[in-house]
DNA sequence: GTTAGCACTCAAAATATTGGAGTGCTAACA
DNA sequence: TGTTAGCACTCCAATATTTTGAGTGCTAAC
């Protein structure tokens, strides 16, 4: 059987009647209000080819339709198809006052919350190819550094160095120790820093000790941070709004996640594998989902590239039935924004 | 009416039977339960009185009976005062690394809603008592400062100074300011930089504009980060557990307390004031609670002091028929461990 | 190819039935 | 005077039953 015009009709106004009721879709309302100006007859007719073809379901005999996961993949492609060039120049003032990374990315996600009433996740650019841009160290006390590292994107992490005490620092010592951290590692990565670098850093150095044990704690610092605390997360509590997710457990699995992160960071690890592949935006429907046991979900991830090469993830999660073309439009604006925010 | 022994000990075995159940307790339970070797028609008697004087309620007629405000009240009272001794000198692993304050009060806050399947919330110390340990500025760039301020405690806070490059800046006049400020500003409070102090720093140097913009932004971040940013939870989701919180919509209330944070500050600051009144244990059942909306839920929090005179909160929420015994034994346990972590 | 008409289906809502846990009261007992 | 057995009564909760109505598929006519 063929997916002609009059089918792709009546399969659109199925689903966009659904997306916004939640509620099955019967052949009296599709013909009042596909514009088709059939009875419905003859949409019943049509609706059944539908079902056979796999784009709608039946919850039950003798009750509406509602779209399958193959129909919301086929209306979604459709969406994508035609706003692909929809990309438009409005400017939000959401980027007014870029200073920090971190403070854009908070006010970022709860935006997007905010906006979409679904639940939003939004990541910072992965530390591990971030740049060292400036490192600091001072003396607190006597056997106690201050480590300070901003990373590109004004990114700031800081630790507390504990010495042995065997190598005696004075102020000045300290001094010729950051100049020559700074001018070793300044421009690098975490994964440039390797044990040949650490090598070079060393020979120009009499504070062998103190030298290795700060540059341990830059790697062991950066590492740490690889994880949970990159992820910005906001709105989680919107998922309460939607009643289909609140009876299966879904909402509060969803909850869960929420909280704990690590399955978050393997989404957003999945979208980011996808977005090399040239495609800048996905959806996920239903079971397509990276998140586990989230069949009633859909997730849509946008990935953003800021001009020195920092890479994110933009990510909203709602019910199935969320209003894909809003999200969609939203996360492209913000991708096209986030790359022009940043120089 | 009186309530005598006899009383107290069925008053007791219902509410330990509800606790446990979660369902309302009728006279043959206790009858068996109590040890009291009483039939199910004396204790009717006295549940009949025990109902009058207000200590436990009928949901309906026809049911058993659970335990009213009042009656939660008198037991966890009871508690306390059989507890005041308890206070043992087991010690956990969890201070052995203590470090950065911070990172502390995460493992804390985590093991917290592990151990009681609670809700939990743990504040650092406030930063408006918290005193400046030491000081630092960098020069970033040309127009740019990189402010670190560590607290006691070593909690270290970060802020980027954007100059408006009317004074030009070279590394050995950031490091005169840097003596200056940390001469002047060590030891205080952001309450103690004072217009007075302010005024004594700018007579003592001659980039007055420079310093100005830094104090200002000392306190501008020492403000933004009273608020929530100081608050720590876990366990959120432990919430789901209880089906008389998911029920009502407590749980989806707390859910949103719990993600925005506002109301925990609150609840952090009542408790805070409650404790400079010397109870150093607060619980608060049902009504009493703090939290805006939710009759269903207990809170409990403790107030702890670190050696050098820094103040923090930890609380546990739960359902009203949370384990009141297990939990004050664990924050009370806690709240000298906390004591004795620090110097 | 389209449509009116009709019998049929089935979930959800409304209503009825039942079972059982629990109570209060009374009268008898120690 | 305090305690207890017995009994009628209440009422929630679980289960069964009925009703309702939206929606379908099929057929025959246009």
């Amino acid at each position: 059987m063929e997916l002609d015009q009059r089918k792709v009709v009546i399969l659109t106004t199925i689903i966009k009647n659904y997306l916004e009721t939640g509620e099955p879709v019967g052949s009296r309302t599709i013909s009042k209000y596909s514009g088709l100006n059939l009875s419905s007859a003859t949409i019943r007719n049509e609706m059944s080819d539908l079902e056979e073809m796999g784009y709608i379901v039946q919850p039950h005999t003798s009750a509406g339709r509602i779209p399958s996961d193959k129909g919301y993949r086929f209306y979604v492609d459709q969406l994508m198809e035609n706003h692909k060039h929809e990309i438009d120049d409005v400017k939000t003032e959401m980027f007014e006052k870029v200073d920090r990374l971190e403070t854009t990315l908070k006010t970022l996600v709860r935006n997007l919350a905010e906006n979409t009433k679904y639940a939003a996740v939004v990541t910072g650019p992965s530390i591990r190819t971030n740049k060292i841009k400036f490192i600091q160290t001072s003396l607190v006390d006597a056997r106690r550094l201050l480590l300070v590292v901003m990373m590109q994107g004004n990114i700031v992490k800081t630790s507390s160095v504990v010495l042995d005490g065997a190598e005696e620092l004075d102020f000045n010592r300290v001094l010729s120790i950051n100049m020559l951290l700074n001018d070793v590692l300044n421009g690098l990565s975490v994964e440039d820093i390797t044990e040949g670098r650490i090598g070079q850093l060393l020979a120009r150095t009499s504070y062998k000790g103190t030298v290795k044990t700060i540059v341990d704690s830059i790697l062991n610092m950066l590492d740490i941070n690889l994880g949970e605390s990159q992820i910005y997360t906001s709105g989680a509590t919107n998922i309460f709004k939607y009643p289909e997710l609140v009876d299966s457990d879904n909402a509060s699995k969803l909850i869960s996640a929420f909280e704990t992160k690590d399955e978050l960071a393997s989404l957003v690890k999945e979208s980011q594998e996808q977005a090399d592949g040239k495609k800048p935006i996905q959806v996920y429907i239903g079971e397509e989902s990276p998140l586990q046991n989230m069949s009633d979900c859909s997730v849509i991830t946008a990935n953003y590239e800021l001009g020195n090469g920092l890479k994110g993830t933009i990510g909203v999660i709602g019910p199935k039935r969320m209003d894909y073309e809003k999200v969609l439009e939203i996360l492209s604006k913000l991708q096209s924004e986030m790359d022009q925010a940043f120089q």
